[in-house]
DNA sequence: AGTAGCCTGTGGTCAGACCACAGGAGGATG
DNA sequence: CATCCTCCTGTGGTCTGACCACAGGCTACT
């Protein structure tokens, strides 16, 4: 007998609760058997299962509640940007990934948001008016700012209308936000700065209703490289 | 008494854990505690530091082994695209990421690697020209031809020298795997394809040797959208 | 009819017990 | 003295059973 299983309980009920979703048996607001019926069915320890299902409550796949009744329970959520932001986070602080390369990625995606948008005639960038208006308020200290400036990046990337993107900004954003904190220490006139960030985000937005994909994107470039040089993040050699 | 630890054990693990490696006590190659000490020093059950060991496991952030010696335990490793990969698929599987938007972030990043590629004079190209020899071989199933397919992109990524855009390619490749799969059966003609896309490789390749950047990105545009179309897997409206 | 209290099922956690495995230590052997 | 073999130790992998806190439904009492 060669031991179907292989090894690695956990992996057996990782992969059984992926075939379901695979299969459509789970979708988005499902809710799993419990601990101990899928213990029972896939034939393995409680704590297999556990393992199994710790991993996929990390990656944002379910959210588990305890209690009884319908909203107690593993249930099916599928919220990407939380997973992506731990894996992003974690692998920066493994040095799995350069801080450099999180940087430039952003550059690539933001790019893309950009001249999406800005070729987008159904854009609606109400929201992001909003945190514009937000972000002009005098006194900001900066990690207000900065949480704002997260804010509205996200929701250009979530505007452009595609989820990947805007996960995978979230993320980045995550991976590098306590970097980016101790950054903003660095900068001495943090007032001239704020200013400058909210002039060149007017300029983007505009520039994006306007429809001129390229200039947005310039905008964009110019924006992100400046502050990162400018918090010492990046070496100025782009 | 406040209960500082507020609750879920394991995460408490998983953020000693995150604070040695932001902290430079833990970095690649080194060994991290046995569970049982672990679980000591923390003041937590086994079980609790074994959940997130496997969430550290599945992300590609450490590497398990049983036995004893210097390479048994778990230890850092810092591998980003299997976790990528894990979690790119399993958010499709559970419908958080729409196959469209799968595709389309990987034109994004496609586009901006060859790009890159082509600007860049340092590139070196050997180990590309490797891959697309094999293509060129004849006889080839779709499977095997696909496999090449999916080492030769995620080699352009890697060649361009950013870890996190080439993680997120090997990961978004995986994620729509089986879909590609499934999709290659719906095409007629596989060898007239086939052929076709190792035509359009090769002129791929050359512009970006050729430092045409701009036609690099062109042709990659439509060397992705080409395939998928045909494929079946995303509408034509682009 | 309303309400207070119990009862059940859920995840969260811990403790302890095995197992298989890999490697080192130490003795037996040539 | 060198070599091989065996046992011992520590590791992750797994299972079992036992609690706890909690949320919600149910029931019995008022």
């Amino acid at each position: 007998m060669p031991e179907v299983t292989a090894a690695r309980a956990w992996r057996t009920v990782l992969e059984s609760i992926e075939r379901d979703l695979v299969e459509g048996r789970l979708g988005p607001g499902d809710r799993l058997p419990s601990e101990r019926d899928l213990s029972a069915d896939l034939g393995v320890g409680r704590s297999s299962v556990r393992e199994a299902l710790r991993v996929l409550e990390v990656m944002g796949l379910i959210r588990t509640a305890t209690g009884s009744g319908p909203q107690a329970g593993a249930i099916v959520i599928a919220a990407p940007s939380g997973g992506m932001s731990t894996l992003l986070r974690l692998q920066v602080a493994a040095q799995g990934f350069p801080l450099a390369d999180v940087v430039q990625t952003r550059l690539v995606l933001e790019d893309a948001v950009a001249a999406r948008l800005a070729s987008d005639p159904q854009r609606d960038l109400s929201g992001i008016r909003g945190i514009l208006t937000a972000m002009d308020a005098e006194g900001l200290t900066a990690p207000e700012f900065l949480a704002l400036d997260a804010e509205l990046h996200y929701a250009l990337a979530e505007a452009s209308g595609n989820t990947v993107i805007a996960a995978m900004m979230a993320g980045l954003r995550t991976a590098i936000e306590s970097y980016v904190r101790e950054g903003s220490a660095r900068i001495e006139d943090w007032e001239a700065m704020a200013s400058r960030l909210r002039a060149e985000h007017h300029g983007i937005v505009d520039a994006i209703e306007a429809g001129r994909a390229d200039t947005s994107r310039a905008l964009v470039r110019d924006h992100i490289t400046g502050y990162y040089t400018a918090a010492g993040l990046v070496p100025g050699d782009h």
